[in-house]
RNA sequence: GCCACCGUAGCUCAGAGGCAGAGCAGCUGUUUCGUAAACAGCUGGCCGUGGGUUCGAGUCCCACCGGUGGCUCCA
């Protein structure tokens, strides 16, 4: 076996911090396999943060585990041993890889002559690299968890053990990353609705929130705002059955492609669908009447209760529940339409997340897929629409061959939550197909019928998800004209109750939401439990400020001003709830 | 659905075969206070559910339900 020792590029700092990642991956498949003889071993990538490798081991690993592979790594690391590459036939490698059966797996899937091997100590790997010189260069690492991960991503594959870990170039990276995780989990959704006391959840509706009075308030005000821009935008909200024959599926496909995702009740002999979706629903009301160009777009709203069954390993939170609603609509237009509507939907977006300080989401634009309907023609067509338009509104995306629906392109936005999972917001759909199954039409100039296109669109999507997003976007800080409490009064003494009450019912009048704090406390409390409840701005009202007509202004931020006249507040206030401003 | 882990008071958690615990919250008093927690007392439990082992089970075993992290899935 001929080795060569080479050092390997590292051209730029990305890449050998991606190479030092891989190369402890490759110290930790080390150890795993010292501390368990016979341990099979998968793959094991670079991630973002880090890296994992998958085993296929006699029982499940416990956290003492993880502490004693550490270890042994570090043994490892300290002995810095040199990684070695050589390039071999595959014969070779399958008689290296004779007890591996992962590993020659791989080799035969390899299309080359000769494969790569990687080595160091006692340990071997089939690996494309490139790697460190020496172990003795891992810098900081730390594993994190086990998972468990199907071959392949296979489910009908063996479930091997999946070992996270972590690895920075410094200790201080790696400080910095296990203090932000811990600081995602301070400002998970759950955790702040239940502090908030916006939502809950309960084993007897798996999968389905509960909102309470001031999660709701906050709810409402989300569809609300929508509301707001469907007058804007020229949509008309309708109102659609919560269940359907299944008739209904069956025409528009669902039966048979969705079927496993729905719920079904039967009724007197007769079976029922509960909708997962509003569209086939839109479908039918579009057909109910006759339709003329003029008409065209027609935009149709619905904010219908969805519902789809999800597997119970999925659910998180409010980002995958089985019961919601979306700010949806169904765009029904003529195909030179098409453009506009998309330009005005990527407006409205761009509206929609600056009030509600989102930031820019990342945006996709998803091509024809290899299983297709239509024609070349009405592709080319389709999809320069929508890239035309995401263009003349400059917006920056990246577009994915092969991910678009069968009937037509898309374009999808997704955000991150507070654990950097990235999550689908929502979807903009040119569909072609569900017109042809409803036979849809329209009236046209020359008074021949014509088939529309459906444009199938959400701007927050799932509110469910949306809503968790935000929270955990803003901590459960809400822009004000979205905080369920927005100014919470406090008299210094039970004297000043009479002054609080009557600013709160100014506020009130005002269009405010503002509750006086007169429970027995001390001021000192009520600025904390307010504080903790993300409270926008805390009025500070005693002797001074009675005598005056005046407040004292605390905001969130900590941030401290007195002597206001109360008019002035007022005025801020409301100022601040009309722009949408965050505080 | 699969793998691992976890379910004890409203919340956060301790208890690991031998009397069910703490802090916060809640309730009742006292306190009337100037920018992030006043003081005292009291209440609160089918230890997720069902079975088993044991003289005895939050504690050990099995099943189920729910949750968490992944995997798979996600028109």
């Amino acid at each position: 076996m001929a080795e060569e020792l080479l050092a390997d590029v590292r051209d730029n700092p990305h890449d050998s911090l991606d190479m030092m990642r891989h190369s402890t991956a490759h110290i930790m498949a080390e150890a795993v396999v010292s501390l368990f003889p016979g341990a099979k071993y998968g793959i094991g990538p670079t991630i973002e943060h880090g890296f994992y490798y998958d085993f296929d081991l006699s029982r499940p690993l416990t956290p003492e585990d993880l502490v004693a592979i550490e270890a042994k790594m570090r043994e490892s690391i300290a002995a810095n041993r040199s990684f070695s590459r050589t390039d071999v036939p595959k014969l070779e490698a399958r008689q290296v890889f004779a007890s591996q059966p992962y590993k020659l797996e791989i080799i035969e899937a390899i299309p080359d002559e000769t494969v790569r091997l990687y080595r160091q100590g006692d340990f071997t790997d089939l690996c494309r690299g490139p790697h460190l010189e020496s172990t003795g260069q891992v810098k900081a690492f730390k594993l994190l968890n086990v998972a468990g991960a199907y071959w392949r991503g296979d489910e009908h594959r063996p479930m091997l053990q999946r070992i996270y870990g972590a690895a920075f170039e410094t200790q201080e990276e790696l400080d910095t990353h296990i203090h932000n995780i811990e600081e995602a989990l301070r400002r998970d959704h759950r955790r702040l609705g239940r502090e908030l006391g916006l939502f809950f959840f309960d084993p007897i509706a798996p999968g389905s929130p509960f909102f309470l009075p001031k999660g709701a308030l906050v709810y409402n005000l989300m569809v609300e705002f929508m509301r707001k821009l469907y007058v804007k935008y020229g949509y008309q909200e309708v109102i659609t059955p919560q269940v359907f024959s299944a008739d209904l599926w069956k025409r528009s496909g669902h039966y048979d492609n969705y079927k496993e995702n729905m719920y079904f009740i039967e009724s007197e002999e007769r079976e029922f669908g509960v909708k997962p979706m509003n569209c086939p629903g839109h479908c039918v009301l579009y057909s109910a009447t006759l339709h003329s160009y003029r008409e065209l777009p027609l935009r149709i709203a619905d904010f219908g209760r969805l519902h789809r069954f999800e597997r119970s390993g999925v659910l998180s939170g409010l980002t995958r529940v089985r019961s919601f609603a979306q700010d949806d609509s169904h765009i029904f237009c003529r195909p030179d339409q098409v453009q506009e509507e998309i330009g005005a939907l990527i407006r409205m977006m761009h509206e929609t997340y600056t009030a509600f300080h989102l930031g820019e989401p990342r945006f996709t634009l998803s091509l024809r897929p290899d299983k297709r309907v239509g024609t070349e023609e009405s592709w080319d067509r389709a999809e320069t629409a929508l890239r035309d338009a995401l263009r003349s509104e400059g917006i920056t995306f990246e577009e994915v061959a092969g991910e678009g629906a069968f009937y037509g392109p898309k374009i999808d936005t997704f955000v991150k939550d507070a654990l950097g999972r990235e999550w689908q917001l929502n979807t903009i759909q040119l569909d072609p197909n569900l017109p042809e199954r409803f036979e849809l039409e329209y009236i046209a100039e020359d008074g021949t019928q014509q088939r529309p296109l459906m444009i199938h669109r959400a701007i927050l999507g799932s509110i469910e998800r949306f809503y968790g997003v935000l929270v955990e976007h803003c901590a459960g800080a809400f822009p004000v004209w979205l905080a369920p409490v927005q100014a919470m009064v406090i008299p210094i003494a039970d004297r000043h109750a009479e002054y609080a009450r009557a600013v709160a019912a100014q506020m009130a009048a005002a269009g405010l939401r503002a509750h006086v704090d007169e429970r027995s406390e001390r001021m000192n409390a009520k600025i904390r439990d307010a504080q903790n409840q993300k409270v926008p701005y805390m009025l500070i009202v005693g002797d001074k400020e009675a005598g005056s007509n005046t407040l004292s202004v605390r905001l969130r931020t900590g941030q401290e001003e007195k002597d206001v006249p109360v008019a002035a507040f007022l005025e801020r206030a409301t100022a601040a709830v009309a722009s949408h401003a965050e505080l």
